[in-house]
DNA sequence: AATATTAATATGTAGATACTTATTTTTGTC
DNA sequence: GACAAAAATAAGTATCTACATATTAATATT
């Protein structure tokens, strides 16, 4: 915006949340109504709303109505992820990607793949597990359920050639998702499919989609030791 | 909304996503002008606007001016976390809270650190490392380094009876977060801060903040085994 | 033909207005 | 004093208008 004296909801989120890094506006306190703030500032009532939208999807203040907008009283840090699909997160490092089904079954889940789901019974599910490469080395190793019920035409898949990983993040859109992180020991089947030492820390990103309250899918990736997560800009 | 016949933006933004979900506009499609999905959606542009602009958000569209609005041709899964103070955490599972600080010093940042802050060279800083408990058994371990040019008022504190992290997110809000996470066996005095054996896998936060361009502090926090991080709603 | 200029276009932004809704505060009643 | 009804309040939403800005497409110029 090089419109001369105008001022643009940025300046105004940028300005209001100087006011609260100097803590003229303390955690806890209760800030002026937006239209006291538009007249103070000297814009529209839409304009300071539109940057205090932004400054609450940060999670720096809280808005009710009538109860009107307070600075967060327990300031958490709000970061956000990507998490892409592996064959472009591996091309994008610059490296070849390379796909191995491991197994393929349709079996009852285990209590704990249904307890991802939130679900108390389930029928059998399709259970993959495959490996993904990056320059021929393993890079994650996924274990992963899928709901034939949401997902039937994924039993036509040719998995040895289409990852489902990619296959369902084309074909089949959530409308919900859970994602957690934790560190395991590298063990087993782990270990031997990433080709590395019992006892590597691991970190695992488990993932579990829903369509409306459908489960989709649950993924157990295990990733390759020093692989790092970081949060978008 | 209850109201009658009028669309809200979430409606609006809700008919969208089912088109997206259901392939009638599929990735890399571009989707219809916010004005023309106005007039055959029965709102205003402004509407459909607000719509486009959460969709954009949460990674399912991307816009560009005159480019027009296009399904997003690699989907990723987004996800937010949201970080509280290592106290409230404690707290909020329902946990008695403690803290030992463990050393202090200021001493000059290792390599390790002026990448964290992409900074080259740097003053010495004051290096603090301290535990978290929950229930009298250690939950987190963190070792942090503070820039006192940025926080200077850090010196005078008591670091035996409050957390640097707890003074800093109340006194020290920051304006740019870089978050990550990784795996790391224990080992050393990590594992004996834990109180574990060595070779356990942990979870590692590491998060670095800016005030403008300003490093603030970087910390890497070694969270006790089995310790989970999950996303938001 | 290559390049610079200009026009067309779709989203982005600012402002005004009117109305809605959740929530708190006040008031009135028992 | 307790509790329910009514009023007040502040953010949320919808719509219109006008203009800004980034980009692409078309056109003119060399």
């Amino acid at each position: 915006m090089t419109a001369p004296g105008r001022l643009t909801w940025t300046d105004i989120r940028n300005r209001i949340q100087s006011r609260i890094l100097d803590r003229t506006y303390a955690p806890g306190d209760r800030l002026p109504r937006d239209e006291d703030l538009a007249l103070e500032l000297g814009c529209a009532r839409a304009t300071v709303h539109r940057a205090m939208q932004d400054l609450a999807q940060s999670g720096l203040v809280e808005r009710k109505r009538k109860g009107g907008t307070h600075v967060r009283a327990h300031p958490v840090t709000r970061a956000t992820f990507d998490i892409p699909i592996t064959r472009r997160e591996v091309e994008q490092r610059g490296s070849r990607y390379g796909y191995q089904l491991v197994s393929r079954a349709i079996e009852a889940p285990p209590p704990s793949v249904m307890a991802r789901f939130c679900i108390p019974r389930s029928a059998p599910m399709l259970h993959v597990k495959a490996l993904h490469l990056a320059d021929n080395r393993p890079y994650i190793y996924e274990d992963r359920w899928i709901d034939t019920g949401s997902a039937p035409e994924i039993l036509e898949i040719d998995l040895t050639t289409q990852s489902a990983n990619e296959w369902l993040v084309h074909n089949k859109p959530y409308s919900r998702v859970d994602v957690r992180f934790y560190a395991i020991k590298a063990e087993g089947e782990i270990a031997s499919q990433l080709a590395i030492a019992s006892g590597e820390a691991l970190l695992i990103i488990e993932r579990t989609t829903w369509i409306g309250d459908r489960p989709i899918t649950t993924v157990q990736s295990a990733t390759a030791p020093g692989y790092q997560l970081a949060s978008q800009g």
